[in-house]
This record gives structure tokens, C-alpha cells and sequence, in this order.
DNA sequence: AAGCACTTTCTTAAAATAGTGG
DNA sequence: CCACTATTTTAAGAAAGTGCTT
């Protein structure tokens, strides 16, 4: 096999990387590196730790010993002092001003889920209301039909009608001992050619996948940085009320080889808005 | 299937860190 | 605390691989 060549690791200038495709590779050692270091300094020091990253992608990445979540409680959850009439008070220290900024981050994000949420149902009901694309079989143009198509077709609709009458017979004799009313109505409304439902479709509605909390097989090698992948509980910044697939969060916590759990949930909207 | 975002592997030199001495 | 050295770790560059989305 012929050994791969290079020039090693090579100075570079602490400036954004112009070509697209090194400053992904750069994130993803970098971040693994600044993630490995977080842990380190964890363990060599017992200090906690959470670091959030976002790619260039827009993905957002994070770490925390003993967890996100709880240095995140830590920061933000501290006594907040009596506000200024503007509402935020400027002699606030970075932890109560932070607590602030959270809770406009959660409004925030609350509002946009909202937001995403009924657009989504706007463009369901676009969906519905659309026209038929697809004729019914009916209608359809019979000029093109050669004579054996025809006498084909005639027999068809000929069996159509006498299982149509057996079956609304049926129907009738059914309801007529319960409400005569009932039985024209259920006749009438779960008529299936009117709304051209083909019996084997499914009525369940589908979902794109990757949204929620799924926990995909997660192998340790893969992906995210760090080895040994033990799920926990997705944390508190990426939680939506909505279906997103466009964003997802990485999230580990835990000691590099030590103890690490990520959790590569696709749910979205990382984003904070500060 | 193609494209995209991201990860991994390999080689190697730069950089960081630990240890020691003044 | 600083300077020096030895050792270890990190990350650039190149290329290939993975997984997800369109």
C-alpha cells in the first residue's frame, strides 16, 4: 500500500480559513480538542464546565461536566436582584443579566416554535385543499380506448354497479333497524370514490424522521468527538415544541474517557437569540 | 444518486506541558 | 519566577468514509 505523504502540521495564521472544506476539518479536530481540554481541566481540577458550540453549519455541539444543564442552572439561576424600570438592570452582574437574557431566549424561542408550528399547518392545509392532480378513473378520457378496452371497461362498471347496489342494500337494511336518518347519511358520506381513497393507503400520518428524541444507535467512534456513547437526557436549549429537522444538536457530558455520554439528538433549534 | 456536513485516518511538524535547575 | 530541555500532545494537510437530506 502507498504510505500517504505530508508536510506534518504546518503554521497557520490565527485567521478565518478561507477554502470551505478545511474549516470543516478544522472545527471538527479543533472542537474535539477544546471539548478534550474542557474535560481534562474537569478532572485535573474538579471545576465544572459546559461549553457550547455552533458549526459553521449552524449545528450546535456541547459539553458539560457534571452536565449542560446543571452548569447552565448554576449560571443563570441566581438570585435576581429588584429590576430598573427599564426592566434590565444595568448594574447587574453577568450571571442575573444572563438570567434575563435566558428567559427572552425562552420567549423567544417559544415564539418562533409557535411560529414554524403554524406555518407548518398552513402549508398541510395548501396541501389538502390543492385540486386533484389525478383524474378520477371515470372521467378520464375514453376516445383513446381501443374496442376491447371498451367491452373490458362496460363489464367492469357493469360489476361495480351490481356490488354498489348489493353493498348499499346492505347498508340500508343494516341502519334502517337503528335511524333511517343515519342510514342515508353513512351512506353518503363514506362513499369512497368520491374522494378517490385507494383502500390499502395509510391513514396515519407521517412524519418526517429525525425530530424528537430518538436515540439512534450511537457508536462511539463515530460522529461526535469523543468515544464511549452513553444516551442521557436531551438538555434544555435544544428542546422545541415543534418539528424541526433543519437544526440538531450534539451533546455530551461527562469526562473524556472517563465517564462521557453524548446524546446526538436531531431535535432543533439550538439557537439562542443572544 | 448526488450533494452536503461532518468525521476519521495517516504523517509529521508545531505547540504545549512537565520536569529540572538557577 | 524564569529559562531550558525532553517528552507528549495537537492539529495541518490530504484523502477517504459516514450519515443524512433532497
Amino acid at each position: 500500500m502507498m504510505k500517504k505523504t505530508s508536510m506534518g502540521r504546518q503554521k497557520i495564521e490565527i485567521k478565518r480559513i478561507d477554502r470551505e472544506d478545511s474549516r470543516q476539518v478544522t472545527f471538527s479536530k479543533r472542537r474535539s480538542g477544546l471539548f478534550k481540554k474542557a474535560s481534562e481541566l474537569c478532572t485535573l481540577c474538579g471545576a465544572e464546565s459546559a461549553l457550547i458550540v455552533f458549526s459553521p453549519a449552524g449545528k450546535a455541539f456541547s459539553f458539560g461536566h457534571p452536565s449542560v444543564d446543571s452548569i447552565l442552572d448554576r449560571f443563570f439561576t441566581q438570585d435576581i436582584p429588584p429590576e430598573d424600570s427599564d426592566g434590565v438592570s444595568s448594574s447587574l452582574p453577568e450571571g442575573h443579566r444572563g438570567g434575563i437574557i435566558y428567559e427572552l431566549n425562552r420567549q423567544y424561542t417559544e415564539a418562533f416554535n409557535k411560529l414554524e408550528a403554524e406555518k407548518k399547518r398552513a402549508q398541510m392545509l395548501k396541501q389538502i385543499s390543492k385540486p386533484n392532480q389525478i383524474q378520477s378513473w371515470w372521467e378520464a378520457p375514453i376516445e383513446n380506448l381501443s374496442l376491447h378496452e371498451l367491452e373490458q371497461l362496460k363489464l367492469i362498471m357493469k360489476e361495480l354497479k351490481h356490488s354498489v347496489a348489493k353493498r348499499g342494500n346492505e347498508l340500508l337494511m343494516d341502519s334502517s333497524s337503528q335511524s333511517p336518518f343515519l342510514a342515508f347519511n353513512s351512506l353518503s358520506m363514506v362513499d369512497p370514490f368520491v374522494h378517490g381513497h385507494k383502500p390499502n393507503e395509510r391513514n396515519t400520518p407521517t412524519f418526517p424522521h429525525g425530530h424528537g428524541y430518538s436515540l439512534p444507535n450511537w457508536n462511539s467512534s463515530s460522529s461526535v468527538a469523543f468515544g464511549l456513547g452513553l444516551p442521557t437526557v436531551p438538555h434544555r436549549l435544544g428542546l422545541p415544541s415543534t418539528i424541526n429537522t433543519s437544526n440538531s444538536v450534539s451533546h455530551s457530558s461527562g469526562l473524556i474517557g472517563d465517564n462521557v455520554s453524548f446524546i446526538p439528538h436531531n431535535f432543533g433549534f439550538g439557537h439562542r437569540l443572544f
